[in-house]
DNA sequence: AGCACGCCGACT
DNA sequence: GTCGGCGTGCTC
């Protein structure tokens, strides 16, 4: 029996119609319609537009009269084809509904305000010569487009920071341009500063366009129009930026790509990585990857020939890579000093004062201290709404990280009284305080989220910093994201080791990153930089190989386990989340998933573990459970995750809680 | 969203 | 009698 009903996503911009409509499908049109089709369907009294985004065998349920499809629009306009083609294949990848997916990837116009178009801001300049590429640069342009006439695999550009990758960038989607095509560039949100947009700008004058987060839904929807029309050719932005509706996109870049963000956390939980793959294989583009810590995953691609690597190796202008040492904190306690500045960083920090130079002091962990407890009876003051503990602000505030619960600070322990309450651990205000202390004459600035919650909050304070405005710049991981400061020649990483102590199987990585990143940001220009990594944990091969800024024995350490323990990439993993606002209805579903999966793998290939909570066992009053399954095999985890899911749609008991699949790969 | 339907006051 | 105000409700 064939495809006789259609599901049809209706094109009106409405959350109440933000569901499927069923069409029978007319014989004549039988063969052609499929889920993707754009279709002219009546609807009320009218006739418009829609999606068909699932087939039918039989009617459905229910007591409404079905009409027919009127014509299928087909060639009309690919962009939009190819955006609905994306959404449907991103909800069966990642198992999310049509409808969430489709959002994601098709901008619906929210509310229709008939509103002036803003003027551009001030004269746009006229596209010119930027800089000349130099010859490493040169090089790998020349690599690139050798790979793009013979095969057409992703590129894992791998160049230190600072040794010019968005140079490379501009040329390659200068070529693009030249051939009629369009391209896409991904960043992380923070790296948009004034000089990135000035940059693009200055190349490419007003047939580029920047998404971030601030735009409204209609300054969204226009600009995606923009790109549908040819008015734009380039679009600049963070994740979202990957479902611009280019007509003949030529190119995606993702730049960081190792950055966490491209990762998104809500339905559909699509890794912009694998979203762009799918993009280009579809529309015949090309992609390339810039870092200068390329992920594991994406490091050990291109070692197995999946990618092709290109390397930058050295810094732009002959910029000489900083000098680095680990500074042993147990030493420093060892010997006296309590602070969380060591003597060794001390003294440079006058140094550079001295010489008029700037420093960079980097600590990932905000506020004044955390884990408040009571050194008497041991009373932790922890969120009501989370499982954490609350972090001491100076604000006189204790402030919950994870859903911003607030209360007033207390001096007085409020299960015994005692008065020796405090927190334990050090965050940014905390130094912020001790830097003030310890170099009364030094103008210090401090950037976390804290401080960077206004309008362009970020944005201020790098300009700030940038113009000489200050001589210490502290901060959590923002500050070492890709930020120029030549005149910054030291950098401090305060407790390197930090990010180790989480049950993450990618902690090393990500510490490793970190303190790349941190050693980075010292001496971009002629002036040579020094990084003082001081840490409790010396001898971890992570913090001892972003100090030689070896990335080679980083990675053989690093897949070795990966390996050993099938994590990803070398196996793939599939977590399945589930939240509840009731404890013990969520632990009693997770077991009957549980159950449900040693019914269907009684031999336990897919390596179960759990439920558990997770790491954070409960945020905003929801409790979170998570079950992992391993296995080499993507294919295998799938059927589990299909399965799983037709478990869940079919029995009661599930109502209230919310099953969520997150793959790694 | 957008269109019909409906229930009220004003008008050729 | 009937034209038109917009409040309400529905669209497979």
């Amino acid at each position: 029996m064939k495809y006789e009903y259609a599901e049809v996503i209706v094109d009106i911009a409405s959350e109440k119609l933000d569901r499927p409509f069923v069409y029978h499908i007319p014989e004549e049109l039988a063969t052609e319609v499929s889920a993707g089709s754009v279709v002219r369907i009546p609807f009320g009294s009218r006739e418009i537009t829609g999606y068909v985004v699932g087939l039918k065998r039989e009617r459905p349920e229910g007591d409404f009269e079905i009409r027919d499809i009127l014509e299928i629009r087909t060639g009309t306009d690919t962009a939009e084809e190819h955006m609905l083609r994306l959404a449907v294949w991103m909800s069966g990848y990642y198992g999310s509904t049509t409808i969430q997916a489709l959002k994601t990837c098709i901008p619906i116009r929210k509310r229709v305000r008939s509103r002036k178009k803003k003027d551009a801001v001030a004269a746009v300049p006229e596209p010119g010569p930027a800089d000349t590429p130099n010859e490493a640069q040169q090089a790998a342009v020349e690599a690139v487009y050798k790979e793009w006439e013979n095969s057409n695999r992703t590129i894992l550009i791998n160049g230190v920071t600072g040794s010019g990758k968005t140079l490379v960038y501009t040329e390659l989607i200068d070529r693009i341009l030249g051939e009629g095509r369009q391209a896409i560039v991904l960043i992380p949100e923070i790296a948009l500063t004034r000089q990135t947009v000035a940059r693009f700008i200055r190349r490419f004058g007003n047939r580029v366009s920047f998404l971030h987060s601030r735009l409204s839904n209609g300054e969204r929807y226009d600009q995606m129009k923009a790109a549908r029309n040819g008015d734009i050719s380039v679009m600049v932005g963070p994740r979202s930026a990957l479902f611009t509706p280019f007509p003949k996109l030529g190119l995606i870049i993702i730049d960081e790509e190792h950055e966490t963000s491209y990762h998104s956390e809500s339905m559909p939980r699509y890794q912009a990585h694998e979203v762009a793959e799918f993009r280009v294989r579809e529309e015949d583009a090309h992609l390339v990857l810039g870092s200068a810590t390329p992920s594991l995953e994406s490091a050990w691609r291109a070692r197995q020939g999946e990618y092709l690597e290109i390397r930058l190796p050295n810094r732009y202008g002959n910029a000489v890579l900083p000098e680095t040492r680990i500074i042993d904190m147990r030493a420093e306690l060892a010997s006296g000093n309590r602070s969380i500045l060591s003597e060794a960083l001390q003294k440079e920090i006058a140094d550079r004062l001295e010489k008029k130079e700037q420093v960079m002091l980097f600590l990932n962990r905000r506020g004044y201290s955390g884990a408040v407890s009571c050194r008497s009876c041991g009373e932790k003051i922890g969120c009501p709404h989370c499982d954490v503990s609350l972090v001491r602000h100076r604000n006189g505030k204790l402030i919950c990280h994870y859903c911003g619960y607030e209360r007033d600070d207390v001096t007085l322990c409020p299960n015994c009284g005692s008065p020796y309450i405090g927190g334990m651990s050090v965050g940014t205000e905390m130094v912020e305080e001790i830097v003030r202390n310890t170099f009364p004459k030094s103008r210090v600035l401090r950037m976390d989220s804290d401080t960077t919650k206004g309008k362009d909050g970020h944005v201020k304070i790098l300009e700030r910093f940038a113009s000489g405005k200050a001589d210490i710049l502290i901060g959590t991981q923002m500050i070492v994201k890709g930020h120029d400061f030549p005149n910054v020649t030291l950098v401090g990483v305060l407790l390197a080791d930090l990010s180790l102590n989480s049950d993450d199987y990618r902690a090393s990585e990500r510490t490793y990153g970190l303190i790349t990143q941190a050693v980075g940001r010292a001496g971009r220009a002629q002036k040579k930089g020094l990084a003082l990594i001081q840490t409790y944990q010396p001898e971890h091969f992570a913090v001892k190989a972003a100090a030689a800024q070896d990335y080679e024995a980083f990675y053989k350490e690093e897949t070795e386990f990966r390996s050993l323990m099938a994590y990803p990439p070398c196996g793939q993993m599939c977590a399945i989340f589930g939240f509840a606002e009731d404890e013990e209805k969520l632990t009693e579903a997770m077991g009957h998933i549980r159950s449900f999966l040693k019914k269907i793998d009684p031999e336990n290939v897919l390596y179960a573990i759990g439920p558990a909570p997770m790491s954070v066992g409960k945020v905003a009053d929801r409790y979170r459970q998570v079950i992992y399954l391993r296995n080499r095999d993507r294919d295998k985890l799938v059927k589990a995750r299909e399965l799983t899911e037709e478990y869940v749609a079919i029995n009661s008991g599930f109502s209230e809680i919310s099953i969520q699949y997150d793959f790694h790969c």
